[in-house]
DNA sequence: AAATATTAATCAAACGATTGATTAATTTAT
DNA sequence: ATAAATTAATCAATCGTTTGATTAATATTT
């Protein structure tokens, strides 16, 4: 059982992502919500503020996503940037209304709130490829000196665009559940491959 | 001197860009633009055609600039492959807020006449690479059967995700001029590292 | 050449519909 | 009985669009 503010979140996460945070009103919310309208306004404060809200709920579950990857110590430099790749597109995937969402307001930067958390979030994304990067040098694994931003802009470029391009294909063929598979997966022996030129790995994917 | 159409359609355009289709109201377009906003109506029909109007405006320019690109038959398959990139680089740096709203309405899908637009445009894109594509295996410069799908969302995944930062960048430092042209040539640069390995390319860059 | 008719461009004002938000009343749970 | 959750009704503001009128330029007729 969902509560009516978790339903309500869910609607619009959902509605924001597929008619953006303008082109959608409060009224369909709350029938997409089953809710009352003025609900938003008791739970979250304002439309806006329930925009905040879906970014804080999301954004929360991320930030450990990533951390309890970095304590695998067992792993190999490469092998970790293996499993975050593997990972990350099986978040993006499962969360896609919201990745949808962040993209949106990647562009939008009218919202100060959601713009520091983007920023914050790219920040510890580069972070993360940094310590790996470090450790995978050290190990011997990986050698490069390459810009991480740019390296960042290329995997996580690639991953919304082919998502975005499924999602568009799915409008006009029809996917199977095979097709869909086949499709990330080679979509993630891609991201791998770019990884691998970058940052020198000499080793199999 | 600009007349009063063109003056509403690339007002509209910057503030789409900006604020979304949503998110701008026809006042504020006929306020940017000095013009009556009776106007918009009278030259345009509406505020959605005036959106189709300007993606009618901008892609009839780009589709020639692909292909005199492909008449330069005195270039090597990589040489058009590098034009393309720093062509295609400046283009997008030009007419930033048109590339802006092309992203906006990427994630939309709601107005079919530009999914139609949009569709098409990443159809002739796919066609440009694979023309110089088969040249270049024939000249025996490149070598690879790798996905063009996959290597063009690459490509203008980075490509946007660069600028789209960049932009970000510039709301909180304060980037010179020459800042900006080196963020812009070692974007350049890494697009064509990264051509260079997906397409098997091993001269120099 | 002068008078008339037609068109294109522009305007202020108003249209009905929808927006996000709020109120006060009511139901439900503790 | 008190607090929390939910509701219907209502608010002022803004939305995209349309209206009828006016001006200036052009075309046609006399």
């Amino acid at each position: 059982m969902v509560s009516k503010e978790e339903s309500i979140l869910f609607s619009a996460e959902r509605l924001f992502a597929e008619k953006g945070f303008d082109g959608t009103s409060t009224r369909e919310i709350s029938k997409a919500a089953d809710a009352n309208i003025s609900l938003i306004a008791y739970y979250f404060g304002s439309k806006e503020k329930l925009l905040e809200s879906i970014f804080e709920y999301r954004i929360k579950e991320s930030l450990d996503f990533a951390l309890t990857l970095m304590l695998k110590e067992d792993l190999s430099a490469w092998q970790k940037l293996e499993l975050l790749i593997d990972k990350f597109v099986d978040r993006v995937r499962r969360l896609k209304y919201f990745y949808l969402l962040v993209q949106r307001e990647k562009l939008n930067l009218s919202n100060p709130a959601i713009i520091e958390i983007i920023r914050n979030y790219h920040k510890e994304f580069l972070k993360i490829y940094q310590t790996i990067l470090k450790d995978g040098i050290k190990q011997g694994v990986l050698k490069t000196n390459y810009s991480l931003e740019l390296i960042h802009f290329t995997i996580s470029g690639t991953l919304f665009n082919s998502i975005n391009a499924l999602e568009l294909k799915k409008t006009t063929i029809d996917f199977t559940d095979k097709m869909e598979q086949k499709y990330y997966s080679d979509l993630k022996k891609h991201l791998k491959i770019l990884l691998k030129h970058l940052l020198g790995y000499e080793g199999k994917i």
